[in-house]
Formats: C-alpha cells, sequence, structure tokens
DNA sequence: TTTTTAATGTGTAATTATTACACATACCAG
DNA sequence: CTGGTATGTGTAATAATTACACATTAAAAA
C-alpha cells in the first residue's frame, strides 16, 4: 500500500481541527534561558541577575524571558542576550528543554535552555538591572526555580563541547598568550594539564598564528601571543569514526 | 549589595503578572516528535507514520503529538512511544527543539524531538494505523513539515553517541554474534570496518560476556553469541579529559 | 646594580592505542 | 565429499599520549 492516494481515515486531520486542538492546549508558556559564560581573572564566570520573582525573592538566577509567540526560537535567545547584555556577535547553542509541570510557580512554563560564550573585556556591560554581574561558576549554587539543573546541564555541555570543538576562542582576547589559554581550558575542564604537552598539542593541530608578539605589562617574562585561525580550523574538521567508551 | 532583602523594583513581578502574560503570549503549542530507530535485517529503520495532515497527504512523518498541559515533557515522549508502538522499557533521549514561526502549517507549533532505540525482535508493533512502518534510514527522504530536519539531526546524534555510549545494545537481540555488533555499527556509521580489530576492541572494553554458546540457523559457520554487561559498563565509565578537534 | 621571583620555552624516552594485514577452521548446502 | 562462506586468531608498524627538568627572560625588590 504504496499509493499516495490514500483514503480518509478516523485519524486524518484538518489544519482547522488542529486549531481548534491548539486553543484547548495551548495552556502552556515557553521561555528561553541562557547561560552566559565568561572568562576573566583566570576563572570561569557566568552571568547572573536577581530573580524577576517575588518567590524567590534574593536568589540568583538565569538571563530568560517568555517568547514572543512571532519570534522563531533562536532569534528569541539572541534577543534576550542583546537586551540583556546589548552584544550580538556571539557563540550560541541550544542545550536542551526543560519541561517538569512543576518547574515554574506560575504554572506551565517549558523552558527551552542555551549557552553562549563571550568575551568579557570585549563586551563590557552597559545594564545593570538586577544586580546583573558575572560570578565564579564554582560559587553557583541555590539558584531561583530549577535554575541550577540548567546551569549544570549547560555547564557539562560546555566541558564536553570545549574537548571536542575550539569554542575556546569565544572566550578569550583575540591576541592571547598560550598560558591563558591553557588557563581556560583548566578553569572549564576543572583540571590541571602538563604545560609542555598542552602546546605541543596546539602546536601540532595548527590553528593558532604565532603573531611574533608579546605580553606587557606581566610581572614575569612576557610569553608570546597567539590568534586562532578559523580558516585552517574549517579545512581540517574531523569526521571521526571510532569507538571510544 | 548583597542583601538579600532587596527593594522592589520596576521588573520585579508578581506570579499574578506572569500569569497574566501567559494569558497573552500563551498562542504557542508545544508538540513532541519521536524518531524511532530499530535495527533489522543488518539494516538500521526508522519507523514512520503517513501523516495526519491533508495538507502533507502521501508524505511520511514521525510519530508526534501535541502535549497536555498536565503531562511532564518527557513523559510525553514515553506516553507516544506507549500509545504508537505499545511498548515502554526503552532507550529515549531528548535531542533538540525545533522552533521556526514557519515549521507548522497550524499556527505556532514549537516540537521538541527524542530519539529512542527499540529491539524490533522483542517488540512487534501491534498497532498499523495510517501505515506505521519501518524504513530503512538511506530512504528516507521528503517528510512532512519539518521532519527531514529532526531525523537528520537525531540520527546525527545517534551516530556521535552510539561512539562514545555502549546504546546499540539497545538496538539488538540479549543474545547477539560480533558479526550482529559489528553490523550494528557499520550501517549507522555507514562505515566499515576491520573485523579483527572491531573484535579486539570489543574484548579489550571487557563489557561482553562470552555465552558459550553458538548461533543456529545460519547457512555457514556458526559465530559465539554474546550479551551486554551492563554492570561492567557502569563501574568503567570514562570521564575523558583531553583536546581533540 | 645585584638578587630574587615567577613564568616562559624547549626535547626525548616510555607507554599506550591504532591500524593494516592472511590463513586455517567450522558448518551448511548441494 | 566438495565448495562456499563466514568465523576465529596474532603480530608488526605507526601514531598518539604521557611523564618529566633545566636554562632563559623580564620585572620587582633589595
Amino acid at each position: 500500500m504504496l499509493d499516495t492516494d490514500i483514503k480518509s481515515t478516523a485519524t486524518e486531520k484538518s489544519i482547522a481541527q488542529i486549531q481548534s486542538q491548539l486553543q484547548q492546549t495551548n495552556k502552556i508558556a515557553i521561555s528561553v534561558d541562557c547561560v552566559i559564560f565568561g572568562f576573566d581573572e583566570s576563572k570561569l564566570k557566568v552571568l547572573l541577575i536577581r530573580s524577576d520573582l517575588k518567590s524567590f525573592k534574593g536568589k540568583w538566577s538565569l538571563l530568560g524571558d517568555l517568547i514572543d509567540p512571532r519570534e522563531d526560537l533562536d532569534l528569541a535567545a539572541y534577543s534576550i542576550l542583546k537586551k540583556r547584555t546589548g552584544l550580538d556577535d556571539i557563540y550560541l547553542e541550544q542545550v536542551h528543554t526543560f519541561g517538569d509541570t512543576n518547574r515554574h510557580p506560575a504554572g506551565r512554563v517549558i523552558t527551552v535552555a542555551y549557552y553562549s560564550l563571550i568575551n568579557i573585556e570585549h563586551h563590557k556591560l552597559k545594564i545593570y538591572q538586577n544586580e546583573l554581574h558575572w560570578q565564579d561558576v564554582k560559587l553557583v549554587s541555590d539558584l531561583a526555580f530549577d535554575h541550577q539543573t540548567i546551569f549544570d546541564t549547560c555547564y557539562k555541555r560546555l566541558q564536553k563541547r570545549i574537548q571536542e570543538h575550539p569554542l575556546g576562542f569565544n572566550l578569550l582576547p583575540k591576541k592571547f598568550s598560550m598560558r591563558e589559554l591553557q588557563n581556560l581550558y583548566e578553569s572549564i575542564l576543572d583540571t590541571k594539564m602538563d604545560r609542555r604537552n598542552f602546546r605541543k598539542k596546539f602546536v601540532a593541530m595548527d590553528l593558532l598564528t604565532d603573531l611574533e608578539e608579546m605580553e606587557t605589562d606581566v610581572p614575569h617574562r612576557p610569553g608570546k601571543l597567539y590568534q586562532f585561525n578559523f580558516k585552517k580550523y574549517e579545512k581540517k574538521k574531523k569526521t571521526w569514526i571510532g569507538i571510544d567508551f
């Protein structure tokens, strides 16, 4: 029975039927929450704000908002970033959708979580409403709503992604030293790495351009400055076939 | 200003305010779509159904439904599987949420995609409404709605996950031969692997129990049968720290 | 000016993981 | 009994990862 001219069945629906179903079932609201990571003073930070809600008075929460039905989901995430931080040219990735019935005190709100990576130096915050501030990820606890779970999920995703893709460069200034790069990896992965092997690895990947410049204003021997070479990366991208678990 | 007894601000909201906002903005419906993979005749298959909608008459689509506001999101995905296939003890993983404004002809419907892995042999379908059937993943094309994109995304996710976690066993019978296991990997990853190295890898991981039994009813020398050892896997799970891109 | 401090830059050997590759054996079908 | 087909097995070559130490540089302090 591969005939495309199939007969109408009891389960076949018209658009009107679906629309009427939407009217009945659309008691659900959708929001977007963003886990915005930055890197400063050799520490991984996340952007938090005091909760809007009286019932979570005093608690920190992620940046988020209900979405406008006329706006694409991904664009809604960009809008939040734009509105709250004034930035737009940033890395943004959808992570997970949280939809427990009791996750929001105001009713059924399903939220889609995104994380993004921004360069704190290049993008100074302009808006300080509700104590918007950068918090050390190690000190994040007891967030409002289920935001702790959302944060944990996004942080784990970042840890995994950064080992597989060169995302880290979004968190660093355009010019950076090998030490800054290593600090970044060590603080995101919460581990220590061998300095020589770390350098060797990145040199072997051949994705860094040696700028023939030196750090300034460091109270010790200055290191060389590098830049990430996106073009080379695009060419070399791996398609890994293997088994490893 | 770390005092938790902060003053009311213009942006502070009450639950009632949010609820009223929900009333205005809840013109969005949420659905769940499931990409259900099975493995049969050495081929990776996906469960498809003829579209409910007249405007997509003749096109294949994924299994999905609008969600009930009283039901947790993940449970909604399980419900769909249960209702459509009669199964419940299956692997299910959320993949991505698709939220373009124009993705559904009936209006704003945001859909959350899940994929699941089921054992076709153990779980014979009982319901054949709308030509529910297993289709070879290589022959999947031109699905209804944005289901082709959803399918592609879930398939890519499966390809990645199966290289990092022992999911594949959900697709095989409890007892399987090394050949079946390799066929599974080869068809999911669409590649060929060396038979000796494949075996060596799995033996080294020490996750298979040799059942000391042989295949029967094969028209050639029968192979040994194995079983996956979930306990050993739980103990050995890797936490990989490295850089590789 | 000298000394101290702190971080940079560099190479090699040992270990481990991955890849490539071929032949004898077992069962079924005819 | 023969032919066909898939199973089971080992080793050598290569590539990737890890562990590890010392001389050098610049700024800051004495």
